[in-house]
DNA sequence: TATAATTTAAAACAACTGTTTAATACAATC
DNA sequence: GATTGTATTAAACAGTTGTTTTAAATTATA
């Protein structure tokens, strides 16, 4: 038979759950709009995986290596760099991520939904994904706080710049009814976290 | 046979309706759950509803109904007093809304499913419940940023509040995972929406 | 090439979905 | 009390779901 890709099976099956598990969730996807997609016989999914569950898991580790991979944080890392800068620099780079359109934007829509909708991966993905951002901003504004020692504040601050950035992915639907010009390109989408940064760092200092 | 309220049946399935499309979502809700806890018979859906969407749609209008009477905005549409006092009553209103426990926390729950994973719903909530609430919040922050005439920068400011408020429904499941004290009680989230105010009001003037 | 292991395929399975039917029970009206 | 309109019921319907089975095709190994 003929295939479009030479891509491996497994592989193919992964990207299209990807797509799929992002655009309907994991309960709305059935394994038979993945197979059609990927022009495999319904069976290979709990041939290759387990089960449909087990393929949501590894569809979930899938992207974040993708995503890990296309977005790097080089630069955030960067300690020399002065921390107000490390905070735009972070921002933007979150924000962009959030704002792919392309098909690392499935990555986010993808843990979007698990966030608002947890299925047993959750643990896991607080875990080995979100944490370690939530750890890093953290670093990143201790010094701006003039490192303050009440936890519950430093938290509370980074609520409110996580906040106004997941709102664009959270709230999509609702931003792009009533303010669509808000996101409508790359350019849009710098202003916005540069407006976050200089927002956040007002109030912060 | 027996039946456990007095309550009208119409009214039983709505108020049942809301708490499990609240729960499960729309497309995972099945009227079979509903007819099983309201202890009425299947076809009573399509009986006195049309269908499942029909139902879905009143169940939402019905959820606002009960909101708006039980968390009433009448302080906050006060324009005698100071947009600073007002921009603060508003967040508590809306945080405590948000997070609200009881029965009513369901309504916010239907929203956030509505907003993060829409249905033919959407535009008419937008209309009717979001667009209204997003007005007032302009209209308070509006002398607080000066009568600015650029509106994008007040689009970005209201989302910038929106979006802290928001993730505390948004992520939930992240906050009671990491953060769990921060909204444990009524204090707590007093504490919270007190920073939100505090937060926003020094990057907006 | 013969044999074994792996991969694909179509079909069936059993459970569940929203909806409809057709019969019964109930209530109000005459 | 008979008749009408409403309310409730159990059962069936037609479609979809994740998963399994059984067999055929393909590939690898000897």
């Amino acid at each position: 038979m003929l295939k479009t890709t030479i891509e491996p099976v497994i592989d193919r099956i992964l990207h299209v759950a990807i797509e799929v598990f992002a655009e309907h969730g994991f309960r709305d996807t059935t394994i038979r709009e993945i197979c059609k997609r990927a022009n495999v016989n319904v069976a290979s999914i709990n041939y290759y995986f387990r089960s449909k569950e087990a393929l949501y898991t590894q569809a979930l580790s899938f992207a974040f290596h993708e995503a890990n991979q296309l977005y790097p944080q080089d630069s955030i890392l960067n300690k020399a760099l002065p921390p107000e800068q490390r905070l735009s620099l972070f921002i933007d780079n979150f924000l962009h991520k959030l704002l792919d359109n392309s098909h690392l934007g499935l990555h986010s829509k993808l843990i979007t939904r698990e966030i608002t909708d947890p299925t047993n991966a959750l643990n896991g993905i607080i875990a080995t994904a979100i944490a370690p951002q939530i750890a890093l901003l953290q670093e990143i504004i201790q010094p701006i706080l003039g490192n303050i020692s009440n936890t519950t504040i430093v938290h509370r601050c980074l609520l409110s710049i996580f906040g106004q950035c997941l709102l664009f992915k959270h709230s999509r639907s609702i931003i792009d009814h009533l303010y669509p010009e808000l996101i409508a390109d790359d350019l849009a989408i710098k202003a916005c976290a540069e407006h976050i940064a200089q927002f956040s760092l007002i109030a912060l200092t």
